[in-house]
DNA sequence: CTTGACTCTCCAGTTGCGAGAGGCTTTACA
DNA sequence: TGTAAAGCCTCTCGCAACTGGAGAGTCAAG
């Protein structure tokens, strides 16, 4: 019989390890004196121990540790059981990666830019409703025209949700722009010709937050479409701008707008 | 001003995430009203926002992420933390890999030799102080003398610790056997000639626990090497066997015995 | 005025131990 | 044999970043 402290040396493994084994019913002492409470473990429990790092150290929990041993399990139990970590531990192993690649290509970015990178997230978006007015506009600074009549046609709808953008050309232009403007709302309504309403897809969104005058957010927009590449990625849909506080009327210099831009994108 | 369900569902961050956020300081609404305790957030709070999800998807502690943000960083120091960032997230990838590189390799001597395995682990051994005899045994199997000699030989010292059994052969041989034996001891102590005293060095070890029969050990054996070559070491010096359980006087067919066998290794 | 959606503040739980307080027990040495 | 030093015990808290639930208050719409 060995005291805690010895067992604990000889396997290699702290006496607060051991000890919370024993709680969680891990690795109970082959004997406990019921006097002093002192724990007396046996040689004959390293295997135990053993085949318990074994499986910790390859990732498994505790608990699912405890009644693999408990159950007696079969060397098929056991194959199916290692499977099934190995494809957890490959989808670890992926993330990790991935979280590396990002790190890195930030890095990348800062290093050629030389300043400061707004912060880009890749972000999920379910379905959403919007009630828009589509239209080819001469030129990009234009859109608030396209935005008056937007809301002028929308009536009370206008104050129901965000304004939002959404700029259908492939790349981007100046001039002769293929823009949408409209609200988002939480479900269908009806709106007259020439508004539409309809549902925009969910997608793989990566957004951007500017936060300024809008006469500056194309650095927003340099930021974003820099990150899209070195990460991989590549835009798959418009753009869409979302307006989330915008001074009322609409001023392209006011300090205090906000607005998200969002590109869907699907990977390289 | 949005309500935290609001800025939630603009953000996709949980409501949870947000109040967390808030009580560690790490994002403050930008209004809490004094009746309710309702918080309310402003749109211009989204890129704060948004930067802390990058920092966080880049692996970045929160702690260290409202430091970085409450310092007003300069981008030189910005790089610096995401440099630092980078070479721990390049050790956490490699170890990730290493575990399951690990798993695989033992999948993969699973299902080569069909049965179980005996569980090996890696582990450190600090220098050891042992009092032994070494000579050159005809058989293998004549080990058990050489034991009782050494034994003869240490007196009380015998009954200090574990018993050990060193195999100097760089490969197995069952014939004319460079053994060694003795016991294992906490500090230095005087022994006589033939007998030497002296420290084993500290080493990585590959360790495999073995109970039952002795006659059964080289299941044992088999085990530890197969898996040493499986996950890419190779043996780096004498073997060593160490008594954990013994009967007493020693025989070689008791159920009861315990026997750690560890292989010092080096990465291939 | 009611109903239901939202929000609030605790509190507990997750994982696998590490650290420390305060109090026995055992061991070693003089 | 006495005493000091290890060694062991059982608490409880802490970590990281939340998630979930209980019980209660608040707000907007019909």
């Amino acid at each position: 019989m060995l005291k805690i402290g010895e067992f604990s040396s000889l396997a290699q493994v702290s006496i607060r390890t051991l000890r919370h084994y024993d709680e969680v019913g891990l690795l109970r002492p082959a004997h406990v004196d019921s006097e002093s409470g002192y724990r007396f473990y046996s040689a004959s429990q390293l295997p135990r121990l053993h085949r318990i790092l074994v499986l910790r150290d390859l990732g498994f929990p505790l608990n699912r540790i405890a009644e693999a041993l408990d159950e007696g399990l079969s060397p098929d139990a056991l194959r199916g059981m290692l499977r099934l970590r190995r494809v957890e531990q490959e989808e670890q192993v992926e993330a990790e990666v991935e979280k590396l690649n990002r790190l890195t290509a930030l890095l990348n970015l800062i290093e050629k830019e030389g300043q400061m990178i707004h912060d880009v997230i890749l972000k999920e978006t379910g379905p959403q409703w919007i009630a828009s007015l589509r239209e080819k506009i001469p030129m990009h600074r234009e859109i608030g025209k396209l935005f008056g009549k937007t809301f002028a046609a929308l009536g009370p709808l206008g104050g129901e949700g965000n304004g939002i953008a959404l700029f259908h050309d492939a790349e981007y232009r100046e001039q002769e722009v293929d823009a949408e403007v409209g609200v988002c709302l939480r479900n269908a309504a009806d709106v007259a010709a020439p508004l539409k309403c309809y549902q925009l897809p969910a997608a793989t969104m990566a957004s951007v937050v500017h936060h300024g005058a809008f006469n500056r957010i194309a650095e927003a927009y340099g930021s974003l479409l820099r990150w899209i590449e070195a990460n991989g990625y590549r835009p798959s849909g418009p753009t869409r701008e979302i307006f989330l506080h915008v001074s009322a009327p609409v001023s392209r210099d006011d300090e205090s707008n906000v607005a998200e831009i969002q590109v869907p994108v699907v990977r390289n």
